[in-house]
DNA sequence: CTGGTGACCTGCGGGC
DNA sequence: TGCCCGCAGGTCACCA
């Protein structure tokens, strides 16, 4: 589900909590990503009786900060995780792991039947000390990620152009779907050495992740089948997805008569376009 | 150090 | 109808 485009339509969808009160949080102590547990004691002492002050986003994750708490909550969505504000008596979402109460009756619910999430908390002011967020690269969005950046990224690195996108250390925020469409844009294969990628190239592709990041977050980001945003509503990109997913049809690309096809790197469905993404 | 593979989970859609 | 298989937006441990 749920890349940089998605995470930042949830970010935005939690508007209507910012100012709210925590009156209570419930959580299970169920085991999500690599073992990692949820743990209802630390996120009642960092949220519980405080006020919602801010939500952040750093590539894939959201923080949210509290008024006068110098702990705050970390969530990544994983690849099936839902952050949800319901009204009160609203039925729950299956796999439902941990719900915050508010004043007036509405809960924030996190649910991932996969199970891939993260839920935990962070010191305020030191988000870097967190093992989740230290090793994180720019964000791919708020970067900036120029097309210098991006060379020094690549310069001396044998990994295909698509693996080195997907390196949240390097680029925050690239999932598996927009590393193919802004390739797609950029007119370069996926498989292309990173080292290979000249200035030109480079700062093409720069541009390209901007605008397939962009241009999915105006549409409230790409629904394949879990996600939705923090008002229960999914987005609508999967109806402007250029490549991915569209193995054996016609490329869109004005002017091109080829046909998209599905390969894998590092086990990922990759999709392109082979007589326009050549090189 | 680098880069590639598989494991972690549940659920769904397609083929038989 | 029902079963089995492959596959899914992500990350991380482990191997060569």
């Amino acid at each position: 589900m749920p890349e940089l485009p998605e995470v930042e339509t949830v970010r935005r969808t939690l508007a209507p909590i910012l100012g709210a009160r925590v009156t209570g949080v419930s959580a299970h102590r169920v085991a999500l990503h690599m073992g990692r547990r949820i743990d209802p004691a630390a996120l009642r002492r960092a949220s519980a009786g405080a006020v919602v002050d801010r939500v952040d986003r750093w590539g894939k994750y959201l923080l949210w900060y509290f008024a006068g708490r110098d702990t705050g909550v970390l969530v990544h969505l994983g690849m099936t995780g839902r952050l949800r504000v319901v009204p009160p008596g609203a039925p729950r979402d299956p796999h439902t792991h941990a719900v915050w109460t508010l004043a007036d009756g509405r809960t924030v619910r996190f649910s991932d039947p996969r199970r891939f999430g993260l839920v935990d908390v962070f010191g305020r002011g030191a988000e870097r000390a967190h093992p989740s967020l230290a090793p994180l690269g720019i964000d791919a969005l708020d970067g900036p990620l120029t097309g210098r950046a991006l060379a020094r990224l690549a310069a001396g690195s044998g990994q295909a152009i698509k693996a080195l996108l997907l390196d949240q250390r390097k680029i925050a925020g690239i999932g598996n779907i927009y590393a193919c469409e802004a390739l797609w844009r950029a007119r370069i294969a996926p498989a292309l050495p990173a080292r290979e990628l000249d200035g030109e190239r480079a700062g093409r592709l720069a541009r390209a992740v901007r605008a397939a990041l962009r241009a999915a977050l105006d549409h409230g980001g790409t629904s394949l089948r879990d996600f939705v945003n923090a008002a229960g509503n999914p987005g609508s990109y999967r109806d402007h997805l250029r490549i991915y997913g569209r193995a054996g049809r016609r490329c869109p690309r004005r002017g091109c008569r080829g046909t998209i096809v599905r390969t894998a790197i590092q086990g990922r469905a990759t999709f392109h376009c082979p007589t326009c993404q050549a090189t």
